[in-house]
RNA sequence: GCCGAUGUAGCUUAAUGGUAAAGCACUACUUUCGUAAAGUAGUGAUGUGGGUUCGAUUCCCACCUUCGGCUCCA
């Protein structure tokens, strides 16, 4: 951490304490536990006992600390004996575990004072508090379990946050607002792309006409990508015996599965992941090291139990689609993989406008070698291929030393919003432990038989949760390739809807996705209406349009074949406002065609 | 699952222990309009199930939904 962010975590952290004497203040008795700085500010927990707090309560917290802030002196620690410290906190169970917790690891116990409010800490505070604890927020509230432990109590956790001027904080609030605006929930509404029923359940979206067009553009191009490289589709059912998880050991380990179900006499579950469905592709015959590697890929359902309250819009559902891909291969095949693996993922990003992004390499803790199977030669050269991989197509990354799982290492890509927020996109899995379990085998040269290893790849990880992730990137705002509607025609009355009709067809045996509005609505309405959907481009027909083409009639068009797209003319507008004026279908069609080409 | 908050029409919001208000949307009619909201009228709602009460959308209980959290260690 550099010295900017101590300082920043110093402020934010002393500012816990400021929010625990002021909570403490006004209800003496409650007891505060921990206080710590987090990533964009801070957080305090409470025992509140007998008390309750709610964010209609932060106008009056948010004041009495600012009441007390006026007489608090810089932080200083003092170093105690466990002995004393715990006659000092005798009266709150919380700091009196720590207390015996600290004195247990040998570790020195400090308390400080600012201000009439003793409290234990390690240290790292404001030096200025009057002048620099200023500008704070109160955010949240929520519970939270007493050391992230669900058996232990549950606390009160109050978020706030605090910069060290008053702009930061503001910008701060500014963008927080701006992520609100385009949370993919309110815009999946509002641009009618899904819903969520109540009647068919929670974390189980229903995508209407226009998320379902952006859905299978994304599921079509992902095909085609990995069509083109290689890579034959399959399709397997949404259900299986439950002994194929035995099998694949996933049964007891993997928390999230569905209950089982009776049929016949026989168990089965819904499908949580697709890998062993995908095995017995590869068990259909036996295999010969000639159909290495082996790519097989499935725009997957699957089925997930996740807890009710982690269910969230498209982000965190219990159906789900994954982008799955599995390629048995050699040993010897590893490195030239993954390079030509990761090479599609970044055209992937490209493709959605993601410029930034890096990885994290999960290996293994080469002090355990008893935790992993397969030698740790074997480990090893799957190590160097990732990093290799990774160095050859300069993407950035870091280790997670001890994060892989226990049957092979992994890669995971992460990408930058136009927010700045980070989201974990692709992961690469190498496995060397389903090929035993399964049996699964291919014949060598020397006729023998050889495990293959496999690599677990999913480019966009779950659809729904990449279309979420698409949503808040481009505010709903799609590049015009993905756009459900790419163009409104718009005419200015009902007078030039014939018209209208023709340059819509005209347009859609271009494969342009168009809607006519033929409300009677003024064109300042239907123009709002347009913008508000972000429909890329607005057509606007009206009686200049027609004047200008060469058909002057309405009723003569389509009559015959004569008719040609650069007579015919239209008016050209942006969701973005700006007026293109005047062009006819033909110059304007180009134009669509070759930015959806360069997929802008 | 747990803690807290929440639930009024398709959406955004109002009000009340005694007929639930409005804007947008929708429907009909009028208007035929030139680059971000034409006019008039109409349809439409208290999450579900119990309880208290003469009477409940309002108070109480249970359930359900949604939202914020539950990884960040004095």
């Amino acid at each position: 951490m550099n010295k900017k962010n101590n300082y920043l975590n110093n402020l934010r952290h002393s500012c816990a304490h400021l929010l625990a004497a002021a909570v403490k203040d006004l209800h003496p008795g409650v007891h505060n536990a921990i206080g710590p700085s987090i990533e964009n500010g801070f957080y305090q927990d409470f025992d509140m006992v007998k008390w309750t707090v709610s964010e209609a309560d932060f106008p009056k917290i948010e004041k009495r600390m600012r009441e007390l802030l006026k007489s608090w002196a810089p932080f200083e620690e003092k170093e105690v004996s466990v002995k004393q410290a715990l006659k000092d906190f005798a009266k709150n169970p919380y700091k009196v575990e720590l207390i015996k917790d600290f004195a247990k690891a040998d570790k020195k116990i400090t308390e400080n004072n600012p201000g009439n409010f003793l409290d234990l800490c390690k240290g790292g505070h404001s030096h200025d508090p009057k002048k620099e604890l200023k500008n704070f927020k109160l955010l949240s509230i929520a519970g939270a379990y007493w050391r992230g432990d669900e058996k232990k109590k549950m606390l009160t956790r109050i978020y706030g946050t605090l910069f060290p001027t008053k702009e930061e904080l503001d910008k701060y609030l500014w963008q927080q607002e701006e992520a609100k605006k385009r949370d993919h929930r309110k815009l999946g509404r509002d641009l009618g792309l899904f819903l969520i029923s109540d009647q068919v359940g929670p974390g189980l979206p229903i995508f209407l006409p226009k998320g379902a067009v952006v859905r299978s553009l994304i599921e079509e191009y992902l095909i085609k990508l990995k069509k083109d490289n290689g890579y034959k589709f399959v399709w397997t059912p949404h259900i299986a015996r439950s002994q194929i998880y035995h099998t694949s050991q996933h049964w007891g380990k993997y928390d999230a599965m569905f209950s089982a179900m009776k049929l016949d006499k026989e168990e089965y579950v819904l499908k949580p992941m697709n890998c062993p469905h995908h095995f017995q592709v590869f068990l259909d015959k036996p295999r010969s090291y000639k159909e290495l590697p082996f790519r097989i890929a499935e725009n997957g359902v699957v089925y997930r139990h996740e807890k009710s309250g982690e269910v969230s819009g498209l982000l965190r559902v219990r159906a789900l689609t994954i982008d799955d891909t599995h390629t048995f291969i050699r040993f010897s095949q590893t490195y030239d993989e993954l390079n030509r693996v990761l090479k599609l993922i970044k055209d992937v990003f490209d493709k959605f406008g993601f410029k930034e992004f890096k990885a994290r390499i999960s290996l293994r803790d080469s002090r355990h070698p008893e935790k992993y199977l397969g030698s740790p030669e074997e480990w090893e050269r799957a190590e160097n291929a990732l990093k290799n991989a990774a160095k050859h197509l300069q993407i950035k990354y870091n280790e997670g030393v001890g994060e892989a799982a226990f049957y092979g290492p992994k890669i995971d890509i992460m990408v930058k919003d136009n927010l700045g927020r980070e989201w974990q996109l692709s992961t690469v899995q190498l496995d060397y432990n389903q090929p035993k379990n399964f049996s699964m085998k291919y014949i060598d040269e020397k006729g023998k038989d050889v495990y293959p290893a496999i690599l677990h790849i999913a480019m966009v990880g779950s659809i729904e949760r990449f279309m979420a992730i698409l949503i808040e990137h481009y505010a709903g705002a799609f590049p015009l390739w993905l756009s459900p509607i790419q163009v409104a025609i718009l005419p200015i009355s009902d007078k030039h809807i014939s018209y209208s009709k023709k340059i819509k067809e005209l347009l859609e045996k271009d494969d342009i996705r168009v809607e006519l509005n033929d409300e009677n609505k003024t064109i300042g309405a239907k123009i709002r209406e347009a913008t508000l959907q972000k429909i890329p481009y607005m057509v606007i027909i009206g009686a200049e349009e027609i004047r200008r083409s060469t058909i002057l009639s309405p009723d003569s068009i389509g009559k015959g074949s004569h008719y040609q797209q650069d007579k015919l003319y239209i008016s050209v507008r942006t969701r973005e406002g700006k007026n293109l004026g005047l062009m006819n279908l033909y110059e304007f069609i180009k134009k669509l065609k070759s930015q959806i080409e360069t997929f802008l």
